[in-house]
DNA sequence: GCCATACATTGACACGCTTCGATATAGTAG
DNA sequence: CTACTATATCGAAGCGTGTCAATGTATGGC
């Protein structure tokens, strides 16, 4: 109704002469991120943005053999249980897998998810806009 | 995998030969991100982790013009109020800027801290280990 | 003056995440 | 079997984050 003309004025007296209750610029977010795939960009960001996994994931990456709990514990200022919260995570994003020998359990990075969640965050990012393609 | 080899290798080596109450293999996180650089890089991450974030900086990005509020607003699935506090976070982040026109706020995205922190957090990120530079 | 608008701020709520003690499970040693 | 270990799971507490209604602040039109 009202926004054909105020669309006119916009266009015609520019952006400070637009009235009261209109949508300023109609910005239509060419080129953005869409509501579903800001969601999927968070989901993947959350499994890193937590200092003791990216801890206990840079400890795994960094050792050429598997990993037992209690040396990770040992890393990390948190207590067994939440050494053990944090693995349950990281396996179920699937970037750790674990295998139980005698009382120990080893845990190890699976490269490749590893790498492709690191390719998922950098094409998001880089659909951020505004540099280099 | 041949556990047996490892577990042979093991007994005979030490690793899983050791007893309990001691560190089985000393990671010593050669290489590693320390808790220092986790924190920080987890700062970071927590910037963008946030779906309703990503998408106003995505709106931003893709607008080569200052965009208002009420445009931001009216892209988003979230009231004014909380518009407001993301957009105050990614100010006190340093990714965006606001200018006071007549009733209505403009932001725009600060695309060098936008670039840099994308730098800091691929580096980051590369530092986790396992591929290419 | 008055009223309406755009945006920021406040205060409160709900929810999820991190943490840890307690406990369960499973393996080892004696 | 008993005792001890390593790890997982459970349950609850603490705390931060996202959200919104209500309110404040500034501006413009009448």
């Amino acid at each position: 109704m009202d926004r054909l003309t105020i669309l006119d004025r916009a266009t015609d007296a520019g952006a400070d002469a637009r009235q009261p209750g209109q949508r300023c610029c109609q910005a239509d977010g060419h080129g953005a991120l869409d509501t579903g795939q800001a969601e999927g960009l968070t989901a993947d960001l959350d499994v890193l943005a937590n200092p003791i996994r990216l801890r206990l994931l840079s400890l795994l990456t960094a050792s050429d053999v598997p990993v037992c709990v209690c040396d990770l514990e040992a890393a990390v200022p948190v207590k067994q249980p939440t050494v053990s919260h944090h693995l349950k995570l990281l396996r179920a994003a699937g970037l750790v897998e674990s295998e139980k020998r005698g009382l120990w359990a080893y845990y190890h990075v699976r490269q490749d998810e590893l790498d492709r969640l690191r390719r998922r965050i950098a094409a998001g990012l880089g659909r951020l806009g505004g540099h280099h393609e």
